[in-house]
DNA sequence: TAGTGGTCTAGACCACTTT
DNA sequence: AAGTGGTCTAGACCACTAG
């Protein structure tokens, strides 16, 4: 953990406890030099972390405002966690409805940047929370990348297998979105009426070293599922 | 301008030019603080805006790279530059539905994050792309900030009107996005069917001192509008 | 091992807000 | 005038990649 993230979890901490409830400001990029004994580009790295995850906002000259927290209930956009995350005090559970193995051919290897031929996993699984249907995920994995999925692993937390077991270091992503009528087959897994809106989510994710390893294509429930992000 | 966003804007360019189209990497820090004769903060501060615009992604220890372009035909998401600049080249015209000033009441009060009784503008429009109906937008104004507004001004570009003739300056935005039905009405408007899917974006933009002065909804035609965004 | 981006420090001046 | 965030410089060392 660098010192940057160290005091942006600290000043996270500090804000959720409301220590700053008075002046509604962080204290100044001086006083938290001081306070944490450490460079003013410190400070602003840490800053900038919780800027970005919409806690803060910055007035020249005046200080470092916290944000009136967004509305409940809506997923975060802006940073790849996982649907756990999002869902604190929730169950989560998957249901499996299909893996195999592929190989690329010319249309596959387009999506997913690779090799005509390369081994691709796809996975259809259904996401529940609390019982209700949340959603439906068609997901393309490299098999190359990661070599090994199993029923096991896609009904409890594929997510975690990646980030924790295999230790894959995590990139960045590129998201579209969109939205379309739900098939026949999708309105009834979702417990929806054919024809019903669902918004789409495509979730391209790459390593550090740019090399996509997973597309997803994410059907939600449009009754349940609202997403949140902060620009600039 | 700053010098960052001077060098920023100049490496923007020569990616479009395909200047570096054989390594797909641009010019180590050293070689572009050498060539632009700044420091190296300057250049990664410069940096930075083309990552978080998605055209850079950075791997350590061996060089900033260019990303292949996103798909066509996408809104980008994480940055607040009107619907015109989305769609260089195409036919922008905006059909006035509604204008009107209303009291803020108790509820109105409360989206706006203002005190009861506050003048606000009410405004609905039909945004509409190469003649096709692209968008209805539901906005509401602060008229403490944006004091005057009429159909010329809604019916070509209020975004331009607010940054350039009031020089209000924009700090940051939420959104909100999800999907519903299309009413009755809004079908008529869009020229879809009843209770086609709409993607829903709430946008609240708010002043560099924090207040908000604008939140619209907008309700887009959902086989046009398709939204892009990058994360990390 | 050399090259390159990531983290960190110290210090200066500018732009804007507040008093 | 004083306070606070924004820009900019110079220099050091670390983490990771690649030849």
């Amino acid at each position: 953990m660098t010192k940057y993230e160290t005091v942006a979890n600290s000043l996270a901490d500090r804000i959720n406890n409301h220590e700053f409830n008075e002046t509604k400001k962080i204290p100044t990029e001086d006083q938290l030099m001081e306070e944490y004994n450490v460079s003013r580009n410190t400070v602003r790295n840490a800053i900038k972390i919780l800027t970005k995850l919409g806690l803060l906002y910055p007035v020249q000259g005046s200080g470092m405002f916290i944000r009136e927290s967004r509305k409940c209930d809506t997923v975060f956009l802006s940073g790849t966690r996982g649907i756990t995350k999002d869902h604190p005090g929730n169950k989560l559970t998957n249901k499996c409805l299909s893996v195999e193995i592929v190989e690329a051919d010319d249309n596959l290897a387009q999506i997913m940047l690779c090799e005509i031929g390369t081994p691709i996993y796809y996975i259809e699984r259904l996401r529940i929370v609390d019982d209700i249907p949340y959603a439906i995920e068609y997901t393309y994995y490299n098999k190359n990348i990661i070599p090994y999925l199993d029923k096991e692993i896609i009904e409890s937390s594929i997510f975690r297998y990646i980030k924790e077991d295999l230790k894959i270091p995590f990139g960045f992503s590129d998201k579209y979105i969109s939205a379309r009528k739900l098939t026949d087959q999708e309105s009834q897994l979702l417990e929806l009426e054919k024809n019903d809106p669902a918004i789409i989510i495509e979730d391209d994710i790459y390593l550090t070293n740019g090399t996509l390893f997973n597309s997803s294509q994410i059907v939600y429930n449009y009754k349940l599922a609202h997403f949140f992000m902060t620009v600039e």
